[in-house]
DNA sequence: CCAAAGTTTCCTGCTT
DNA sequence: GAAGCAGGAAACTTTG
């Protein structure tokens, strides 16, 4: 059995989310994934390229940001060079979603251990703000390894201009947070993220896969379940259906079919393809987005998004 | 309240 | 015979 490197992380759901815990490994890797497990690192400088990821994810599943509007491959870097990055980069990191990104990382970096939760953002009721951040998908039993929630955020935001006379304000990065989230929860999204979503990222966060998925033909976007019922139960985890099979589960993705989300591989059991309306998992999408547009302060690019099908 | 999207649940029949 | 696949049908949850 593999045992993920996150065997250290604790979670106080880690010995209850499955009734019988037929899955160690997935619970250990559960424990980190879907459990909103914050980096245990309260120093976001210190971070590793992972739990900036691991930071990125949560920040947008906590704010109900669609992931795949943000490429996390122009994240692929440490807690010090995150850090370093200044509110305009994160404009061109997230693009709409970099208001939000920078606003949780400046508290972070602050507070040294709080993260933001958009609904408990102080923000002036004449904004009209529509949607209700706070309801989070998760189960409150997971909201309380969060730490505080966190001051407004007017006093702490202390963006740095990318160039002399790039002027950031608090009130402009307000503005841009609620431009962006305005944008970003329209989106219909039912139950958070999607299925093929959460299957392709497990795909991607090879650290984190705990032998569940493969990739058959990286390429042509080839992978195979190699514990099925494990993928199950942890899709079962995220959705909180603990009744979810892997027949369940195939069902759910037979119906990519018709929508070129999936392609049908014939004769090969448990082995899929991704089809011409799947994003995000191409390899060429990430070596693509870190080649360089133009000299900047950061060694990568950013400005690129995601190519919609 | 309604419609739509995206599953979830159940089912029958077929294949490996 | 078990496990998986295919797809119809209805129900369900969430969002706009």
């Amino acid at each position: 059995m593999s045992i993920s490197p996150f065997t250290t992380l604790e979670s106080p759901l880690t010995s209850s989310w499955s009734p019988t815990n037929s899955y160690p490994d997935v619970a250990t890797w559960m424990s980190g994934y879907s459990n909103r497990l914050w980096p245990r690192d309260p120093k976001p400088q210190l971070w590793s390229k992972f739990q900036v990821w691991e930071w990125l994810q949560q920040v947008m599943d906590i704010n109900q940001i669609d992931a795949s509007s943000v490429p996390f491959q122009n994240f692929d870097m440490d807690g010090h060079q995150l850090c370093g990055l200044s509110y305009q980069d994160f404009i061109h990191a997230a693009g709409s979603a970099g208001p939000v990104l920078f606003h949780s990382i400046t508290e972070l970096k602050w507070s040294g251990q709080c993260h933001v939760e958009l609904g408990h953002l102080e923000l002036k009721p004449e904004l009209d703000f529509s949607c209700s951040f706070s309801e989070v998908s998760y189960p409150p039993a997971d909201l309380d390894v969060y730490g505080p929630s966190i001051p407004p955020i007017a006093p702490v935001a202390s963006p740095t201009p990318s160039s002399p006379g790039e002027e950031c304000t608090s009130y402009t990065i307000q503005q841009d947070i609620k431009r962006s989230l305005s944008r970003q929860v329209k989106k219909h999204n039912p139950r958070g993220i999607h299925l093929w979503e959460f299957i392709r990222d497990i795909l991607l966060n090879p650290e984190r896969n705990p032998g569940l998925i493969k990739w058959e033909d990286r390429a042509e976007g080839v992978f195979r379940f190699l514990k099925s019922d494990a993928v199950a139960q942890l899709w079962g985890k995220k959705k909180n259906n603990i009744s979810m099979t892997y027949e369940k589960l195939s069902r759910a993705m037979r119906y990519y079919y018709k929508r070129e989300i999936l392609e049908r591989v014939d004769g090969r059991r448990l082995v899929y393809k991704f089809g011409r309306n799947a994003r995000g998992w191409r390899e060429s999408d990430m070596t693509r987005k870190r080649a360089p547009r133009r000299r900047r302060r950061h060694i990568f690019q950013f400005g690129s998004r995601l190519e919609e099908p």
